[in-house]
DNA sequence: AGTTAAACGAGACGGTACGTCAGGTCTTCAT
DNA sequence: ATGAAGACCTGACGTACCGTCTCGTTTAACT
C-alpha cells in the first residue's frame, strides 16, 4: 500500500502527490477525488502515481494516515479513567472536526469495499491506536484499577466501538457527555445495584 | 428514497430493478456495480431507474433493506440477557454471512460518502433495530433486571457499538464468544471487584 | 468506414466532425491529429467520433474524400490528348495545393498501414477517378484516336502512375510541363523512330 | 538519419537495433512498431535508439534500407526492353513479396507524414534506382534502341511510375503481364497505328 | 372500442475519469 | 565516459459510466 523505496536517487513526487491528494480531498471531497485530479494538482503525471499506488483509495490512505503520525498516544496519570476520558475525547475531537472527520469516514467508507483499504486501515490505524489502549489498560489492571475476569481486546471494544458507533453509523455530532456515559455505563455496569 | 406511486396502471419494475440491483451487487461486488448494468440487467432503459432513485447507492440502499424487513425482531424470554444475546447473534450471523456481510458493509461504506444514505441507512436500519433494542431494555429495567441510572441510548451503544466495530473496522470474523465477552463485561463492569 | 445511417431523428454531429477533422489536419497536420482533438473542437464527445470510425485514419478519409465530391470529372471536347492535359493538369493542381497536397499525401500514407483504408481510398478516391479516365479513353478510342492493342487499365497505369509516383516518391513539385512530357512520350512511345 | 560512427571502440548496438527493428516490424507490423519496443527487444536502453534516430520512422527507415544493399542493379544484355523487364520484375517481386513488401509499403506511408524519411527514401532508395535506370537508358539510347525525344527521367517516370501506382494504390498483386503490358504501350505509344 | 398520456426499452449525446501505453528527456549506476 | 536502466511529465488511447435527452412503443384507464 506505500509508496516503493525510490532508493536510486531522483526527486521523490510522494510528498508532491500526498500533499495534493489532501487538499484536493478536503476541497471535493473524496467521492469527487481523481487521480486524474490528483496528478494535475501535483504536477505529475498520471503514471507517477500509478506506479507508486494502486487506487485512489491507496493514495488517500496513505496521505491521510501519513497526518496520523503520534497524534493519539496516551497519557498516564496513574487514573486510568481520566486518562480513557483524556484519549477518547481526543479521538472524539479529531473525528468531530470539520477537516479530519469526514476524510476519515471515507476512509473507513473506502475500507469497506477495498479489502486492501480494510487491512491497511486496521494496520496503520485501527491497531496502533488499540495497542496503546491496551498498554494502558494493562498497566491499570496490574495496579487494581480493572477488573482482571475481562479480557483486554474486549475492553477495547466495549470502550471504542460505542465512539466509531456513533461516528459512523449516526447522524449528528456528539459531545463529551457521551464519552462520560459509555465510561461510566461500562465501568459501573448494566446490572440492577444490589441492595 | 423509496420508488414513487406508479398510480395509472403499468407493471411496475421497481422490483425487477432492485431484484437485479441485488444479484449484480453479490456478483460483482458493489464497486463496479452500475447502473448502465442494472438497467440491462433488469431489461429496463437507464432512465426508469433515473426516474425512481438519485444515485447508485440510493438503489442499492432499497434493494439490500428491502430484504431486511422482519428479521431481526427481538425475543422476549423474561431473561434480559439471553434475549441480547440471542438477537446480537441474530445481527453478527448476518453481518457475517458471505451472500449479505459484504452489502451491509458497502452499504455503511457509501453511506460515509453521501448524506442521503447516511440518513436512509440510520432511520430504516439503525434506528428502527435500536429502538427494538430499547423497547426491550425499557421492559427489562422495569422488570428490576437493569441498573436504573444508565440512559437507554448509551446502553445500545454500548452494547452494539462493539459489533460494528469489530464488523467495520476489524478484518477477520467473529463468533458467539465475542457476543458473549461484550456481554459479559457490560454487565459486569470494568471496575475491579471489591473485596 | 462511411458514418451510418442515423434515420431515427436526432442531430447529427457527423458533419461538425468531419468539419472539425479538415480544420485540424490543416492547422497540425496528419501526424498530430487525433481523435481527442477532433472531439474537442467538434464540441462533441469521443465516444460520438468513436461510433462512426474506427480509427483516426477513417475519419480523416470521410472528412477529405467528402470534399472530393465531383470535382475531377472528365471534359470531351473531341481531343483526347487536350481532354487527359486538363484533367491530369487539375489532378497535378489539386495534390500541388498547399490545403489539399499534404492531405492527400497522408491519406495515401495512411492507407499503407491500414488494409481498411486501402480498399476506401482505391474505392472511393482511385476507382472513380480511373474509371471516368477509362470511359474517356473507350469513347476516344471508338473514335479511332487511340491505337486499340493496349488495355485501358493499361493505359490509365501509364499515365497516371508518373503522376502519383512523382507526387508521392520525389521530393519537390512539378508543373504542367511534366503533365506535357508524360502525354507526349505516352503517346508517341519510346521506340526510336522508323526513318 | 544514418547512424552516427562509432569510431571510438564499444560494443556497436547499431546493428542489434536495426536487427530487432526489422524483426519486430515483421511481427507486428509497423503501425505497432515502437522505440519502446525497439529497445526492449534490442536488449538495450531507450536513450541509445533516441542518441542515433530522431523517430520510429528513421530506426525503421535505417533498417529496411540496409537490406536493400545491391539487389536492384541492372543487367545488361544489350537488349533494352529485355533488361528492363529484367529489372522491373525484379522490383515487383520484391515490392510484392509477404516479408519486404509490407515494409516498404509502409516506409512509403512514413515519408507522407515525415519531410525527413520523404527525402530520405528518395536519396537512399528511389534516386539510386532511378539512377541506374538512367544509366542503362542513356547506353540504349545511344545505342539506338531508344527514340531520343524523350527526356530520361520522363522515361524513367513512365515506366516505374505504374509500378508504384499499383504497388501503392490498387489492392491486390499484379504479375509479370503487368509489366509486360506497360513496357510493350510505353513503346509503342497510344497514338492509332497509322495506315 | 378508441383515445390518450404515462411509463417504458432503447440508446445517442456531451462529459469525466479510468488505467494503459508510448513519446521523448533526464539522472543514476555499473562497467 | 558510455551505455543500460528506468523515473519522470506529457498526452493520447479506447472503454466504461455518468446523467440528460429524444425517440417510437406498449399498455391500461378513461372516455
Amino acid at each position: 500500500m506505500s509508496a516503493a523505496d525510490p532508493s536510486r536517487g531522483m526527486p521523490d513526487r510522494t510528498d508532491a502527490v500526498l500533499r495534493a491528494t489532501l487538499e484536493l480531498a478536503r476541497e471535493v471531497g473524496y467521492a469527487r477525488l481523481s487521480i486524474e485530479g490528483i496528478a494535475a494538482r501535483a504536477g505529475v503525471g498520471k503514471h507517477t502515481v500509478y506506479r507508486r499506488w494502486p487506487s485512489k483509495g491507496a493514495v488517500f490512505l496513505d496521505a491521510l494516515l501519513s497526518t496520523l503520525k503520534a497524534d493519539l498516544s496516551y497519557p498516564d496519570t496513574g487514573d486510568i479513567v481520566a486518562d480513557l476520558r483524556t484519549q477518547m475525547n481526543a479521538a472524539r475531537t479529531l473525528l468531530g472536526s470539520d477537516s479530519y472527520g469526514p476524510l476519515y469516514a471515507a476512509l473507513v467508507g473506502e475500507a469497506q469495499h477495498d479489502p486492501a483499504i480494510t487491512q491497511a486501515v486496521y494496520e496503520r490505524w485501527i491497531k496502533p491506536l488499540s495497542d496503546g489502549t491496551r498498554e494502558r489498560l494493562r498497566k491499570a489492571r496490574e495496579q487494581g484499577q480493572l477488573s482482571a475476569e475481562h479480557d483486554l481486546d474486549t475492553i477495547v471494544a466495549l470502550l471504542y466501538g460505542p465512539l466509531y458507533y456513533r461516528f459512523l453509523l449516526i447522524p449528528g455530532d456528539y459531545d463529551a457527555a457521551f464519552v462520560d456515559a459509555i465510561l461510566h455505563a461500562a465501568f459501573t455496569g448494566l446490572s440492577p445495584k444490589p441492595e
